[in-house]
DNA sequence: AATTACATGATAATGGTTATAAATAAGAAA
DNA sequence: TTTCTTATTTATAACCATTATCATGTAATT
């Protein structure tokens, strides 16, 4: 937990209760599913302080923001770089730790530096396949 | 312009003027820049009309929904699969015309059926380089 | 030309996110 | 510990893109 003030980031009860909840979180929660999750705890819990630690921890690297669907941001605790796979139908995600070499001719390049990638598979999970 | 017709898009002069705008469009508009493209020659244009105009072409597979920036929707009139290379700063976008095999093993899959990919390469255009 | 089903457009509603500002509390310094 | 500074919390309002509603209009079929 210290790591945390060490970078500046300033440790509440609320925030404790919203990293206890995104520590090992193998999900990918919507800024509603942390809410819902850290109101239990803390009845008076604003969605702007959600909100607001969420922009933090993504300043410091400690979440990625993730926009696979439009209209609604979903946070990926998830330290490793990887991939995602995505049911088109239900919108579930599950995480692709697969590594892939991906160069780009400098004809497509642009001109710009590239600085990472992300791939989105799409797909139909198990429970979707069945309708 | 037929070609509409037969997939059951009734053709009006605002969905003809939208037609135009995407027609061999190289970019990715916003329903915003459909909007505004379109408004000069029909000021009574309404943005449900684009929507919806937008919607009825997504079904048919003429234009692709990226979503590349949380909170807007971007529309791709491309016809060709292809990924996308998204400067994190101005949010530009060019186009990446190249094809990658991208295989997921059976373990990562978790059940899914895949039905496809997208990459998003990241990076910084050559005009928000200089700053 | 008549009919029918669908498109238009003004308007209101929705939903997720962001801004505001006053009260509060964390962490640093004394 | 106490004080001080600065950041965080919270309720609330504002925002923005998108979607819904519904009366009116119109494209395409007959």
């Amino acid at each position: 937990m210290r790591q945390y003030r060490d970078i500046g980031f300033k440790l509440t009860p609320q925030r404790i209760a919203i990293l206890d909840f995104l520590e090992g979180n193998k999900g990918h929660p919507s800024a509603e599913d942390v809410y819902k999750a850290v109101a239990k705890k803390f009845p008076t819990m604003s969605f702007a302080t959600v909100y607001s630690t969420l922009q933090a921890l993504k300043e410091r690297g400690r979440v990625a923001e993730l926009t696979v669907e439009p209209g609604k941001k979903r946070f990926d605790p998830g330290r490793e770089p990887h991939h995602h796979l995505v049911c088109t139908r239900c919108r579930r995600i599950v995480d692709i730790h697969q590594s892939y070499k991906l160069t780009v001719s400098d004809k497509e390049r642009a001109g710009f530096d590239i600085t990472g990638n992300h791939i989105e598979f799409q797909g139909l999970c198990p429970s979707c396949k069945k309708e």
